[in-house]
DNA sequence: CGTCGAATTGACCGCGATCAAGGAAGGTGG
DNA sequence: CCACCTTCCTTGATCGCGGTCAATTCGACG
């Protein structure tokens, strides 16, 4: 592990308050290791041995079933993912896989269990995690049942740029086809929407998309601060 | 509240392992109330000031969003509902409705989140219902995006057989506009695809559903035990 | 019985998926 | 440096699942 990886997981919310004594026997038994991109990290259904934390790259969380995939998350550093699966010892619901070369850190979820059982500093951190998490899959839920596929588009557009400072510009994270997934459409479908969303102030041309009138967009998109809100 | 409420509580995993005082506590500051059906308990957006258990009856969680409407989860006996709130002090984000007649104990937040702060045991039984709750809202995800709305039906009648104990036989507990609000489908579409069912072992009459044919249903509907299964 | 809301059924529409073909971009090897 | 390949994205044509609209039937309840 680098040196200044350590405190850089420290300051994450999940590890702020543990005691300095929990927090060096969790780092202490957990490895590091640096991915190239499109390999398969976790598989649904294993058992969760290890608890990830992304330092840096993207990995994108998805599942299958009957021949069929969707994207369900891409986390970004850093930041842990299947803390629930850890925490119940249960198997992993979603596949993880690199989207792009990333270092990763893995810590035994027996430690994790281990500390959460006796540190209560930790044990109320992973709560605020796990509320958080579900709050974020709720709201992600909503999305989907409630807009239709050009709205789901206009508001990642608004949400995203509102997670770049509210840039009018910035460059899509991801492949067209993994968004397509996420946003829970097919890429021709993406395509047609990109086209579709045009008269409504929104430019993309590759990955580089530019907001040319945001009030059009939000118009459209009807933001809901019980949708979109990242920070709620 | 009446004298064999608390026990009941008391088992609740949520509560079970907590000292004696601090349940004491919570159960001193709450309230219990009966509600006849279709009234509004909760509106989405309101700050979380009381976290929810129902004793009897039966809750509908539902969202709004631009005029339209989806039912997100029904909440049976004995549990409690809208927990994340809670502990996040963040506005709700589902709306709740009695959908019959219920008895519904409320516990105000800054109880709940006092001992939270407290007592450790109930800091991490939160822990365990979070994630719970958490890995069955990535289950629902999975079963909206990667399946097409009569597989949910077909899944949904195994699921429901699977928890009255594999009875071939059950009543429908909600109306059916309502479940096919959850199930992500107009009414309409539901009653076309109940018909749809019937050469595939699903005999549906009114609320009655009788299993004719359970390997016939298997085939269709393909259920996983990471997309379907209550325990893990 | 009459009333009202829910469920069903039919006809039609449209969003989004599928299938198929054509570019654009980036990497590889001669 | 350029031909070639691979992969992703785009575009067009068509299909079908599921939504919408409207009319009817069913069922609970007063």
């Amino acid at each position: 592990m680098r040196p200044d990886d350590i405190p850089a997981i420290r300051s994450l919310n999940l590890f702020k308050d543990m005691s300095e004594e929990c927090f060096h026997t969790l780092i202490r038994g957990a490895y590091v290791q640096t991915f190239p991109a499109q390999v398969e990290l976790i598989t649904e259904g294993d058992p969760s041995d290890f608890l990830h934390i992304v330092v840096s790259g993207n990995i994108e969380l998805h599942a299958n079933w009957n021949g069929r995939e969707t994207s369900m998350a891409n986390v970004r550093p850093i930041s842990t993912f299947i803390l629930a699966a850890t925490i119940k010892d249960g198997p992993y619901l979603m596949s993880a896989r690199t989207a792009e070369k990333s270092r990763v850190i893995m810590i035994p979820s027996t430690d994790v269990r281990a500390i959460f059982e006796q540190d209560s500093e930790f044990a109320r951190a992973v709560v605020t995690e796990l509320a958080q998490c579900y709050r974020s899959l709720v709201k992600n839920t909503k999305n989907l049942k409630l807009r239709t596929s050009l709205e789901r588009l206009a508001n990642y557009i608004l949400r995203t740029s509102n997670f770049s400072e509210n840039a009018l510009e910035f460059k899509l994270s991801q492949e067209k086809r993994r968004l397509a997934s996420f946003l829970g459409m097919t890429p021709e479908n993406l395509s047609r929407s990109i086209k579709a969303l045009r008269p409504y102030g929104v430019e993309i041309d590759g990955n580089q998309v530019t907001i040319t009138n945001i009030d059009d967009l939000k118009t459209i998109a009807k933001p809901s601060v019980f949708i979109d809100d990242f920070s709620s």
